[in-house]
DNA sequence: ATGAAAGCGCTAACAC
DNA sequence: GTGTTAGCGCTTTCAT
């Protein structure tokens, strides 16, 4: 592959115009740009971007951490990152932690390596105090996740309302005896989650009954399927559930079919995410929207103003409550 | 950020020496190895990647293209390839085309401007013409996706064997009327899989019927529901579907339950790709699964030893009926 | 409008 | 065992 000294001389004329040529830069003349533009057509040159990026002490890629891309949560959030990227002149980088540290150490150190200009964090289990760390000399926005009172920019919806709004829609629907399949509540969300189910059940003057609260590990389907299996055993049965991820709901959704009940008519069932994998059930789940790929757009921009140094406040997107089949009785 | 020159100040010493250190080059004195090692922590000090592979001419950074990270076939065979490209220490940059001709341009670039080392593409719908050409002059490696007769090395599964042991699964169990859910036959992989069930349908002495087999323009779940709706409109129904890919299957799962049919009763049903929502629909899904961690990790061994300038030959690697509860009467 | 030259951070060939 | 220096490909003053 040809480099600038090359289509210089080919050009006859300084790498400083060739430079000016590719950088668009005005001052140089249309006859003198044409023999330019020539000598890059006939050695089928491309401008290197580690000299580039050398020179400008930017490398024009931007790190996504998430702990996992088979979550299908996270596919349209980094549609909306990618689509905002690219637009700007901008790569992604899309960095699996798998919540494991030692990866995690690998892609904070691309960004002091000066080969990533910025990440945008969406792993609910990262080292926080790492990431403050990073975030005192790098640009860094979080999505999705965030820490409470903590100095880093995000974007995020408002968990609390939205499991408000979910566990409302089951009231609305006669539904007394709620239940909520939450994950471990060292989480932010979780924790805002169950504030709004709460909420939500004290308004209407419901009690809040702790044997109806199943915490699970993960979020894994597996685990939706034993927190149901504990529901089901209680001696006062829920005629609804709240799951906070669709795929614990459709965990959920099997084991109630494995008993030998119906969604809806015998417990309704609603998740959380909108996963498109949650309009391929029998029956179809009811759940929270969450405007993902506005998710990512945004948290693209904020992280791409923050490269240019601007300041930046934390976003809080609408969410919807979708409904469908599950909770249809 | 310091430095090495910065470095080298402060140990006393020249940034040759600390070059030394950083690459673990033998010939440095204990006791200078050890002042240059407390300049490093002391200054906090990172080299950065960008002098570094400018010098080198590499960025240790592989290109993994694929049409869309959101379905899950692809999850496990990154897996796999970030294992291995980390533990050579690459990185791997995910490239979603999304099919879409700009982008690829793009991530072709990046190999041009010696952002990326190589390239491994699983994209069916690569421009193969930009591809091989890419293959002139730079490492490419293809992933479970390849061109029949083609020059570039790849690694995938036998797609003809695979159907062929999917479609006479169903026949072993009584099936006659076996229907195929095909995907465009435009795609290699489609056509070898048309064969193996035609394999099995002739070495059984079944007839094969036109109308028994449909093609989908994608794999999308939508896709599948429409097929199943077009197979049980038909005046003699099959007994039992071959779709080529889960979600298809899922899709006709759907469909199979709405016209008040059972799996596997009615109809049974058999998958491919063993995604692990195969495992979380009622009834779970027979499927044929890749070994697509292995496959990850063989394409990205391939494609580093393509890197070092060895020569590579192509893999095929082996598949496996899963039998679950699609088809277990 | 264009060229010469410095320098981004690093490695490696060569000298001592 | 360690230092000096050229140079990777590019952008950007500073001259002219």
């Amino acid at each position: 592959m040809a480099n600038i000294q090359q289509v210089a001389q080919k050009a006859g004329v300084s790498v400083a115009t060739v430079s000016r040529v590719l950088n668009n830069n005005a001052t140089v003349s249309p006859h003198t740009r044409l023999k330019v533009e020539t000598a890059i057509k006939d050695l089928n040159y491309e401008p290197s971007m580690l000299g580039r990026n050398l020179r400008n002490s930017e490398s024009r890629l931007l790190l996504v951490l998430l702990p996992s891309i088979s979550n299908p949560f996270y596919s349209e959030i980094i549609n909306g990152i990618q689509t905002t990227a690219i637009s700007n002149n901008y790569n992604i980088l899309l960095c699996e932690t798998d919540s494991n540290p030692d990866r995690e150490n690998i892609y904070f150190n691309m960004i002091k390596n000066k080969l990533a200009d910025g990440i945008i964090s969406m792993d609910p289990a990262v080292n926080m105090q790492k990431l403050n760390e990073l975030y005192e000399q790098y640009p860094v926005i979080q999505c999705s996740e965030y820490e409470e009172g903590g100095v880093i920019p995000y974007v995020t919806i408002d968990n609390e309302q939205a499991a408000y709004h979910a566990v409302k829609h089951l009231v609305k629907l006669g539904h007394e005896n709620i239940a909520l399949i939450n994950s471990d509540e060292k989480f932010l969300y979780a924790r805002q989650r169950r504030t709004g189910y709460e909420r939500a059940l004290q308004e209407f003057g419901f009690p809040i009954d702790e044997t109806f609260i199943y915490h699970t590990q993960e979020l894994k389907f597996s685990d939706g399927v034993q927190a149901m299996r504990k529901l089901l055993q209680l001696d006062r049965r829920p005629s609804a559930v709240f799951a906070v991820s669709d795929t614990l709901a459709i965990g959920a959704l099997k084991e109630i079919n494995a008993s030998g009940l119906h969604v809806p008519e015998d417990i309704a069932l609603v998740g959380f995410d909108k996963i498109s994998f949650s309009n391929m059930t029998n029956p179809t789940l009811t759940t929270i929207s969450q405007p993902m790929h506005e998710m990512g757009c945004t948290a693209a921009r904020m992280l791409i103003n923050s490269i240019h140094g601007e300041k930046i406040e934390n976003i809080i997107l609408d969410h919807e409550v979708i409904i469908r089949e599950s909770t249809m009785g």
